[in-house]
DNA sequence: GATGAATGAGTTTTCATTCAT
DNA sequence: CATGAATGAAAACTCATTCAT
């Protein structure tokens, strides 16, 4: 991967994530990462392609957040650290959550089987800690998490911490 | 408002809301609408006016809902009603909410200014039944809906009430 | 002639005149002339009808001012007289000769012939007074005059009379 | 500048020429010049970008003419120049200045700065020659020129020289 | 006489993509 | 690997004109 390549995936990956897919042309891609129009085309085929390329580099960074959730054996230390993602997405990250959010309305593109793994941890983790019913419980934090990142993609964050601890409380965690 | 008027205004909210605003062409819209496409221009100015006049349209309905929400004097029905929203939103409401969803993540068009009345009765309900931070609860809650909505949103639904009575229990509801 | 009827032809003479006869739109004649665009087409059935009939109205008028002229017995009496037509061109006519100006260069539009009879008059005039070639002497005041309007009616004039003077000195009137 | 970008400008000033700004389309242009229609907008960016460009090319052309006359030091000699000027348009210029001439009604385009060293120059000489108001003989040269200008662009010229000669007369040249 | 909704053909502009160098 | 000229198709938008009311 050279250099430029590489200029081209964060060019890509910024302009999707703030204008959209659709709307941002490969043109300016090519301008924003200083290279030529055509070399995109020579390297990701087309703007799909290009797509996939960004997608796929963000999905990476993303599986390595969850590896270590979804390994987690103490359930009371999986629900917490889970409940704590959305409040604590790093700078650098931003850009890659906003396109991956932005983009599940993108019809097509929308997988939702990524979620599987988290879910049966979490499913188990209810279990094992004697909820009623632990597979509404996994629903609902999930989308609790949905609702927690769209919050904090969209508008800057106040006083996360103590949303945070009140959440936390509802599971005595 | 003529009868061509009004079809182009659903076609266009059911085309946005399917494949996006940004690509959802004009003329795609005409077609669907059976109109010419320069009656969208003498109508609505621009793609962007076709765009704010389905949006003010979805606006007002929801604004309906708010309003009756909002009027509710005694705070665990107040809360009650809030958490139940997003698990049933009609058919006929699906495009309409799809499209404001996705739109959010359309940089200019995010206005978060109408969740402020919503987000104060719910402060002001949890302090009515003594919960230590309302204010945290009130966000906490809001964040779930947009959640829950996401989640409603994207995939074809499945046991919710089982869902929605788990998530009332931790009210006490 | 209705009242309706007199304000697009003074609005067409207004628009054609600022901004050309090709660059104005129908709809903008009808808009500054408070009135409905079909409204056009029924009085002057097109576009290039009512551009003619902007333009006999202007016509109409300059065939006065000409005639005063052609009709002049003394020679120099009709020299000075057409000398001095581009210098007092009047507020109220700016708008109808900068018209009829810009239309000459509006290929199909110009037309010489009305031009005739006073270039006649012209060389009439300077052979009564004895002039070596007077065919080349209307010739000549003929351009001079197109000259003068073109620049008087571009830029904002000054001190005209100092001019007009030296120039009359050249025919010694 | 590639030989396709010379062909746009060519047969934009040739069109612009014969038909005006306003009257011809891109679309027009592009056939004109065996080109794609997108490629005047990668060139010139805008169809006013293309005119900017037509129009540049033609004023630099009419610099070189201008510069040689106002160096002129022998006072007759620079007069007799500038009434000359108009006289002996050359074929291939004929497009150029009918596209100046032309424009020069086109609101915003019409730029008189560029006549100020010529009036100057003008005024120089006719003061050397002890004229009562040389600004008033520069002005009024000024103006026959534009009206001689646009007498021979508009209409195929006849015996020019004997009109020359008459002129020339009247500044005992 | 007058309106304003509606059309269809055209115009300007954008854009993904190809290709010679 | 890299550029940038060039294309063709589609998109956004304009506009003269028609027509029912």
């Amino acid at each position: 991967m050279t250099e430029k390549q590489k200029n081209i995936l964060k060019s890509a990956l910024k302009l999707y994530a703030q204008e959209g897919y659709a709307s941002t042309s490969t043109s300016k891609v090519a301008r924003s990462a200083g290279v030529s129009e055509g070399l995109i085309f020579r390297h990701f085929k087309n703007k799909e392609g290009l797509l996939a390329a960004v997608l796929q580099m963000s999905m990476e960074a993303a599986k390595l957040h969850m590896a270590d959730i979804v390994m987690t054996a103490d359930p009371k230390e999986l629900i917490s650290k889970i409940l704590t993602l959305p409040f604590k997405i790093k700078e650098e990250e931003y850009e890659m959550w906003r396109l991956t959010y932005a983009l599940k309305w993108q019809t097509d593109s929308y997988d939702a089987s990524s979620q599987e793994p988290v879910k049966l941890a979490l499913r188990n983790a209810f279990e094992k800690l004697g909820y009623e019913n632990p597979a509404a419980e996994a629903e609902l934090i999930y989308m609790f998490i949905d609702g927690a990142a769209t919050s904090f993609l969209l508008h800057p964050p106040e006083h996360r911490s103590e949303i945070l601890n009140t959440l936390k409380a509802k599971y005595k965690l």
